[in-house]
DNA sequence: TAGATTGTTAATCGATTAACAATC
DNA sequence: TAGATTGTTAATCGATTAACAATC
């Protein structure tokens, strides 16, 4: 209900970062925290941690620090965390199982409901009580199950074919794990996350020492 | 052999990219890249190209643009891809073994030498030509086997010592797939790719439309 | 009151965009 | 020569850092 005031993109990515760090806080029983705590376990300056949280709205107390419950909250209301929202993969590869079985979905306050596949010896498989269906299914049960985002996992190849499916079909998010761009009308949002170009960056930080 | 300047980090982030592209349009039989073809491709504007390729000591001719062969061997330089190093896996979960199978390591310049578990249960397993080891042996075969760099893909509870690990056996750069920020000596580059941060993101941009 | 910590503005730095010159 | 494309500097914008004021 705050009225927050739009953090900064290089906020935001920070912010993610003090969620952890609070939940963290918070399991161990402490009630407060301060900046310059949360810049430590980051590695990062006090003082940038005390503008992003001014950015976010300040909730601060001198000598105290921010109570990290109210701390939480803000930051999960800018990240609508809380709100659930539905899934799916399509690509049921090594890295879509993988994402499959793991547990960063209930973390971002999102729940995985469907996997896709266009093998047909893969559709029809089972991996905890999600069964992989086939790609032509996936327009039909994105629109039923309300589906927001729509994650590709599928070869590099094959990546627009499936953002533009994804579209059609009415995600207004795509989580991109191939190494190309993918293109979308402006009301859905790509987010790339290759490992290939990760490893890349790798290369590079250990070739300059950076 | 060039003389490079260096290239800034935002540059750098784009340059990857720009090498994806190229590759491409080699495959294709090309020999000349404009800056407008790369930008279109990647949805960034061509000034933005040409100032990169500039900051890399520029290479292209008017009315021809640049050579496919020469960008790409430029670029290549920069993330010192062609220079064979070594890299190991400590985790062996799902997301490990989805890194383990997957094609990227060539692609920057790396060779997948070893895998390593705590679990007695997976250690001994075999994957492709790769055995899973125990982490005590870690340090010896990091040594002999002049691993220069160490990926974690452990819970996040077991991050940190892990790459305290890693630093000890000597590697130089670490890819950390645990959603904590884990501390190295400066000799040491880190390169965070959580997914969960990655998912957290993703929820935000879809509620901002950004 | 003194000291620790947060809140806020100003100065610096780096990256992007705009403008135009140079060249094939 | 005209036009397409690259090369380079200057202006703008945004993010970080520095400085200090405010508050518990």
């Amino acid at each position: 209900m705050t009225a927050l005031r739009k953090p900064s993109r290089a906020s935001v990515l920070r912010l993610e970062l003090y969620l952890e760090v609070i939940d963290q806080f918070q399991k161990e029983g402490r009630t407060h925290i301060t900046s310059a705590e949360i810049g430590e376990a980051l590695g990062i300056p006090d003082v940038k941690v005390r503008q992003d949280m001014f950015g976010l709205g300040t909730a601060g107390r001198p000598r105290v620090g921010y109570e990290v419950e109210h701390l939480a909250r803000l930051i999960r209301e800018v990240f609508d965390i809380d709100r659930p929202k539905s899934a799916c993969i399509v690509g049921f590869g090594n890295l879509g199982r993988a994402l499959a079985g793991s547990n960063i979905w209930p973390r971002a306050g999102f729940k995985l409901t469907s996997v896709f596949d266009r093998d047909p010896n893969v559709i029809g498989t089972e991996f905890g009580d999600i069964r992989v269906r086939s790609v032509a299914e996936l327009i039909g049960v994105v629109k039923t199950e309300k589906i927001e985002a729509g994650v590709i996992t599928v070869p590099a190849s094959a990546a627009q074919e499936t953002a533009d499916l994804l579209v059609l079909a009415g995600v207004k998010a795509i989580w991109n794990f191939a190494p190309v761009k993918v293109f979308t009308p402006e009301s859905v949002v790509v987010e790339d996350q290759s490992l290939s170009w990760g490893l890349v960056t790798l290369s590079y930080r250990l070739k300059t020492n950076q």
